[in-house]
RNA sequence: GGUUCAGUAGCUCAGCUGGAUAGAGCAACGGCCUUCUAAGCCGUAGGUCGCAGGUUCGAAUCCUGCCUGAAUCACCA
């Protein structure tokens, strides 16, 4: 409809003014609620073309229109704003496409789309998920299936990072405390097992250099003199000659925490196509280092230790390898990045990293494009923002962090609380009531989180955040169960896989619900453009809510005129459908009943 | 100090590639279940869009300066 009103548009300023009008500054919205209309088109622009006062050329044109297209009724001009009314002819144009086409498959047509690698989630293995690697989590997982609707090829991937000083502490404290202990025997899921000795070992360092501190050293020669710190280098300096012992230990341990992570990942309904190690893809870093020094990009300072120079990027110099030959962050993002390239020949490759590593990003895109790969420029950091807490940041050494399992624990237990108290479900087994429930909970956690701008920070309140009611993920999921109710009840009528033969007359809520619908193709577009899965849920929110007015002012069922009962019925399934593809692309199942 | 990002109702957030009288939800108050699921619908109240300039027919939106907050500029990953 838009893409005829702007060959509308150039037309009547050609016919009428005689000239050619710039169409990319032509402004077309939707007609805002107090105004009589669906469309308006904001004439200021075409003001240097007619020469004429705004009202004058809102009228010309609006003629123009009513003339050449059938679609358009009616206009109105108000000032500068021309406000056309779509027919019932128009919109159910619209409306007939939305049903061969609102219901395909969104993997349809995207053989031969471009291969799109999404890396997403990053865990340490020293600690537990918690609400930031949620919210990275779901960011990702939305964003692949944003970029799959929108024919890419793409390939969830996650990089682990294994190796370094902070799983070697875990190792030690298990050592030291662990008396041999393992996650089955205490009963403790491996992940939490597994941070509980980082925990301890912190608890520890720091007892050490309090110690020391009030033995009269300053704080900066009790670091290094602590033997508790020593003793975890030795041990990451073992682990890096491969001693037998400590790399055994290191994966005993971390097979503990990938059960754990795995468990919670199946809770969270998020998965990886491929999984990255940094254990290994530290080494290909150190090749690429090699090789930079050799070709004079890189070089070395007398204690042995690389760096590149990025003052010519406005950037400082920066470390790539320490002058013991161990690998910093940088040497195994480097090292990842090449073998994905060599493993899926992407042609994008999306970061889903907090905007802390900013810097890290911008320096590793600089870096690969020095190396001569060409690659390199498709590669993209999708920076997202913090989730804070009510007293601030989160800061898992003191202990102030929300626990992924923790809350999605609780989230269970609140929706199945709710629902029990709503008591709808009471002719369900006790296993299909609490698949509801994990449904409903989830969607609670998981529409909070995405509805917000990635971009920003946002805040986590543990006893307020999460809500069922108003601009939720329940609130769309019950709005999708009431719709699967009433066409399950459809079935009983007549005539329901007939035609509508006259088109019917539409009221308000039913002229809304078509031009919200014919929208989602653009929103989805939108969406990817901008990498921000919080336009989908807007959208989708949007969408519920104009229906559950529909839903209420008038009925579907009852209606008696069959035509029209028709019609409402798959009004209702489109509008199903779209919500649940909508909160498809979020990640978010929906449920039957509830 | 440099760079980047943010500041909209009591709270959490939309709106930001310039358009009409700035929108939701929560919290507060008041209505609507004999009728397709009330996790719903309707209403009342709530705003100097951080501040000050500028650009223009028009600025929450763009530009400049300032204020406030966050991140980063690390041999922690």
């Amino acid at each position: 409809m838009e893409k005829t009103l702007i060959r509308n548009i150039e037309d009547a300023v050609k016919g009428l003014y005689g000239q050619v009008p710039d169409i990319s500054k032509l402004q077309i919205q939707e007609t805002r609620k107090e105004f009589e209309g669906d469309i308006t088109v904001v004439v200021f622009p075409l003001l240097q073309y007619s020469k004429k006062s705004p009202e004058q050329t809102a009228t010309d044109i609006g003629n123009y229109i009513l003339d050449v297209n059938p679609g358009i009724d009616s206009f109105n001009v108000v000032k500068g704003f021309l406000n056309l009314r779509l027919n019932k002819r128009a919109l159910m144009q619209v409306f007939n496409g939305l049903m061969q086409s609102g219901k395909k498959d969104f993997f349809s047509d995207n053989a031969g789309g471009a291969v799109t690698l999404v890396e997403y989630s990053s865990p340490n293995t020293n600690k537990p998920l918690h609400l930031g690697h949620i919210r990275n989590n779901l960011l990702g997982y939305s964003l692949s299936r944003i970029l799959t609707a929108c024919g890419h090829r793409v390939y969830k991937t996650n990089i682990v990072n294994d190796r370094g000083i902070h799983i070697c502490k875990s190792m030690l404290a298990w050592k030291l405390f662990g008396e041999g202990k393992t996650p089955a025997d205490t009963g403790i899921k491996g992940d939490h097992f597994v941070g509980k000795y980082y925990v301890e070992f912190e608890n520890a360092y720091r007892k050490e250099i309090e110690k020391l501190v009030s033995g009269g050293l300053t704080p900066e020669e009790a670091a290094e003199r602590s033997e508790l710190m020593a003793e975890a280098r030795e041990l990451l300096r073992k682990w890096e000659a491969g001693d037998r012992e400590t790399v055994e230990l290191w994966q005993m341990m971390n097979s503990w925490v990938y059960e754990g992570f795995d468990a919670t990942y199946r809770e969270l309904g998020v998965d990886f196509d491929k999984i990255y190690y940094e254990s290994d893809t530290y080494k290909k870093g150190r090749e690429i280092i090699s090789y930079g020094l050799k070709k004079g990009l890189f070089y070395k300072k007398d204690d042995g230790s690389v760096w590149v120079e990025l003052s010519g990027e406005d950037l400082d110099e920066k470390l790539l390898l320490r002058a013991d030959g161990t690998a910093v962050y940088m040497t195994q993002d480097l090292g990842t990045a090449v073998e994905r390239y060599n493993d899926f020949s992407f042609e994008r490759q999306y970061y889903v990293v907090g905007n802390e590593q900013n810097h890290h990003f911008k320096v590793l895109k600089i870096i690969l494009k020095r190396l001569g790969y060409e690659w390199a420029g498709g590669i993209h950091h999708f920076s997202y923002g913090m989730v804070n807490l009510p007293e601030g940041r989160m800061k898992s050494r003191e202990g102030k962090i929300v626990d992924a399992d923790d809350l999605l624990a609780t989230m269970f237990t609140t929706a199945s609380e709710m629902s029990d108290e709503l008591g709808k479900l009471h002719d369900f087994s006790r296993e299909e009531k609490e698949r509801i429930h994990r449904k409903i909970g989830l969607a609670a956690l998981k529409y909070f989180i995405l509805k917000v701008d990635p971009r920003k920070n946002m805040l986590f309140n543990p006893r307020e955040s999460i809500d069922f009611n108003g601009n939720t993920g329940p609130f769309i999921q019950y709005t999708y169960a009431r719709i699967r109710s009433v066409l399950r009840k459809a079935g009983e009528y007549e005539g329901k896989d007939g035609d509508i033969h006259d088109d019917p007359e539409l009221n308000e809520k039913e002229k809304e619900l078509i031009k919200l619908l014919g929208r989602f193709d653009d929103i989805i577009a939108d969406a990817a453009e901008m990498l921000n899965p919080s336009i989908i849920a807007n959208y989708v929110y949007d969408l519920a809510r104009e229906f559950n007015q529909f839903y209420h002012d008038y009925s579907i069922l009852g209606e008696e005129d069959v035509s029209v009962r028709l019609f409402r019925i798959r009004l209702s399934d489109i509008s199903g459908e779209t919500i649940k593809r909508a909160m498809w692309l979020l990640g978010i199942d929906m449920p039957e009943r509830m």
